[in-house]
DNA sequence: CTTCGGTATATTGGATACGAAGTTCAAACA
DNA sequence: TGTTTGAACTTCGTATCCAATATACCGAAG
């Protein structure tokens, strides 16, 4: 019996819309508190306004957006409490992915990741701060997918997904040393978790959040 | 000048939509994997099918209904593995409820949760388990808003609404013994939190929770 | 009996037009 | 200056229509 990949399908409409907003508003095109006008998207995307109302309610439920009753749809606007409450909870399900992740660690994953460390150190060394976050971000990525734990991965990546606005706006300034210090804690990361030792990993990882909580606070305080 | 009540503002037509369909679920009058069609649903609802659409749109963000592609979407049929993921998740999420909520403790909090403890004797008394399933939603929701943590509040109730259906399906068949156990276990978790101590709050809202994972899980590994 | 093919039906996903109700905003007014 | 009024805009929901696709059924061929 053959065994074949089946045929992906395109996604709908209203998910194309989504991702669009989605990137969007977290590359920053979008500032906070924008007003997303149903009838404005629709000709921007050359759709109907069905698609818009379905994708917007998707951006909704992920926290990227909030609605007002017969006044629309609104880009999130953060406050401080809210970043340090993402920061307390991600501490906590990134110590999880963790646990979970470094059973499944494997000669691949490790290659991986020294890779894109690798490719960090190039990317700051550059200066090029965009890659770094992209990069930044699949590592991550990398981890969490690592840990097997779909919901797990759910939750988390959707709390990274509403900060992220302001991760990207914080790293637009990121100075030469802190993008050095980003590749050495990374790179702190993949030395600890290869060793496969549970405990220290997640000490790691948390010690590794709660760095970058501490940075991107600053950034936002010095910014109030 | 007349200080009025302002007129309860009645939500929009699709959150009602999801509210409903959302206890149905919850309730289990929708069993896992029911196909939820929009034109019935609108008939049933007496509305047209957009805010159907939202509303489905809600609940699958809330990880209690699915979506396949040009079918339609479906009562989400969960799998012991997500069950476990869940329990692991709340159980780190719940002690960081736990450690914001304590300093806020107070004395009308413990007579309120007291009192539901009492109420919860008394509907064990009674064998009324659905009031005791209800109670024991007050319980943790009290918690959790003394927590002052909003997005926490939302990530950890969304969820218990995941496997709620499942808390339900098994609450119908306790025990009076496990009806008992229920109780002391409010009980002696109210005893633990009055103490104000953060870390035994901790560790006893985590054995708590670990507790009820392993009840859960005896139900339904019974029923495979 | 199984497999193939065609056909009928149902459902989704989207487009379009329309209307009621609420919000915004600026001009006219007192 | 401060208030009122009214037009324009926007959301939210209704009602229809349509194309694409999934599914079920049925009959014929192997």
């Amino acid at each position: 019996m053959f065994e074949l990949e089946p045929i992906k399908q395109s996604d709908s409409l209203s998910d194309e819309v989504a991702r669009r907003l989605r990137r969007a508003i977290k590359r920053g095109d979008l500032p906070r508190g924008t007003h997303l006008v149903e009838q404005e998207i629709a000709e921007q995307f050359l759709v109907s306004r069905m698609p818009v109302r379905i994708g917007i309610q998707k951006l909704i439920d992920e926290g990227l957006v909030f609605k007002e009753p017969r006044r629309g749809a609104f880009v999130h606007t953060f406050s401080s409490k809210e970043l340090d409450e993402v920061y307390s909870i991600r501490v906590a399900l990134e110590k999880l992915v963790v646990q979970f992740a470094v059973p499944n660690w494997s000669i691949e994953i490790e290659a991986e990741l020294e890779g894109i460390v690798g490719q960090m150190r190039q990317a700051a060394e550059a200066g090029d701060r965009q890659q770094g976050f992209e990069l930044d971000s699949k590592f991550h990525s990398i981890l969490w997918e690592l840990s097997q734990h779909s919901i797990l991965i759910e939750v988390v990546s959707s709390l990274r997904s509403r900060i992220s606005r302001f991760l990207a706006e914080a790293n637009e300034v990121l100075s030469p040393a802190e993008l050095n210090h980003h590749v050495t804690a990374h790179q702190a990361l993949v030395d600890v978790l290869k060793q496969r030792d549970i405990e220290r990993a997640k000490d790691a990882i948390a010690d590794h959040i709660l760095d970058a909580h501490e940075r991107i606070r600053n950034y936002y305080s010095y910014l109030d």
